[in-house]
DNA sequence: AATCTTTTTCGTACAGCGTACGAAAAAGTT
DNA sequence: AACTTTTTCGTACGCTGTACGAAAAAGATT
């Protein structure tokens, strides 16, 4: 090591726009949006600030540059598998790449240019609504209502203080404790009864929530 | 006029944590919340940006303030109602708030502390599913499920390049000229013979998806 | 009315942001 | 070796949030 081990070693790499890219979702996985700035990511990457400009009109031009990127790593559904299973599998897919990068999430909203990736992932969904059967109209509604229950899924998901399976008891418990007797019983009740049992792992609830789903759009392809 | 009519009058108002947050909701609800930055905030108090710290600590403080201002907005569910009505009734509710104030679902993602309206919100909700019989397993369920639905609609809402009825068209149109033909078939037909139609409102698909989940609750709370 | 105390305002300054501009350096071509 | 194109980046500007302390205003007490 020569630098005294003070940040990741900045390797300098060749730049080029993918690699810009790349290394700005790296840098906001690890240290969140808030800390992806020109210039910190330049120097993740060995390089000086206006030197990205040579890949990248402006910021705006990163953000959708990243949001497409996450999009790229979804798998696409298929119009020629069961319709059923191929929704389940997408949702799940799109809600763990939310997961990978939760900052994707408060993104979505600001972002109104999507991307190639973004463009072919909507294509293969509606294909495969089209091809299961439902009305144009019917994609329509299942699509919205689909990526609503998703995106919400995982906005919640990313505003939680915790994350993952038996952590949620450290931020609940003292919380229940102040509120307990109080003036909100039944979120003592859920908190005590529900989030604070072990194992408990919000991100559970997303399948309750996705076969309910799953079911009611089934029973309108059967019953026209 | 005094002042040669250069931007909306400062009227000068003594100051308050409360009017500090109702203008900070108005500011960016007027020009976005990019706009709401202390100095602009003070500007259209008539005040300069430093005497906004005696009302709140930071600008982080005001970002929680705001949100909950909209969820202060927001009528409680009554418990006594019926259930389903009373979770339609605030369904639509939360999301009008949503919209009324675009920003607000950007924000949701990144605050992690609620604050009274959002808890007392919060535990009205989970007093209604529970007097309807719900189990608290089964309301935390609902709650996630419901919640999700809505602030991913709103969260897609906020992000369409267009707004209310009649006016997707003007958007979409050259863009499905771009496509026509090309590697989009169901997009495009998506929009030539849906979103295109006169009469066309993104906001009229979320009435779908909630009547639909609604549905698969009362199921499940029929039959146990 | 004069003095003292508390509350409220805000001028100045600083570090960090995105990025416009143009020069310097490097790479490629002839 | 000379010229051209591509790539790097130093400097500077106007913006941000806000720390600090002084100034002003309001209220209280004598």
């Amino acid at each position: 090591m020569s630098t005294p081990a003070q940040e990741r070693a900045p390797k300098r790499v060749s730049l080029s726009r993918e690699r810009v890219l790349r290394c700005a979702v790296e840098l906001a996985d690890e240290s969140g949006l808030a800390a992806l700035t020109i210039r910190s990511l330049a120097q993740s990457m060995g390089t000086k600030a206006m030197s990205l400009y040579h890949y990248v009109a402006n910021k705006e031009e990163i953000l959708d540059g990243i949001v497409d990127l996450v999009f790229s790593e979804i798998g696409l559904p298929s119009a020629e598998g069961d319709w059923l299973g191929e929704m389940r599998r997408r949702a799940h897919d799109v809600r763990s790449a939310l997961q990978r990068h939760p900052w994707a999430v408060g993104l979505l909203e600001s972002r109104t240019s999507p991307g190639p990736a973004t463009l072919h992932h909507h294509e293969a969904t509606l294909a495969t609504l089209r091809a299961a059967g439902f009305s144009v109209q019917m994609t329509a509604h299942a699509y919205a209502l689909l990526d609503s229950y998703i995106y919400g899924f995982a906005l919640q998901e990313a505003a939680l203080p915790f994350k993952g399976r038996d952590t949620a008891a450290e931020v609940t418990a003292p919380i229940v404790q102040l509120f307990s007797t109080g003036q909100y019983p039944h979120m003592v009740e859920i908190a005590t009864e529900h989030v604070l049992k072990p194992g408990y792992d919000f991100g559970d609830e997303f399948d309750f929530g996705l076969d309910l789903i799953l079911d009611g759009l089934g029973r309108l392809l059967e019953t026209p």
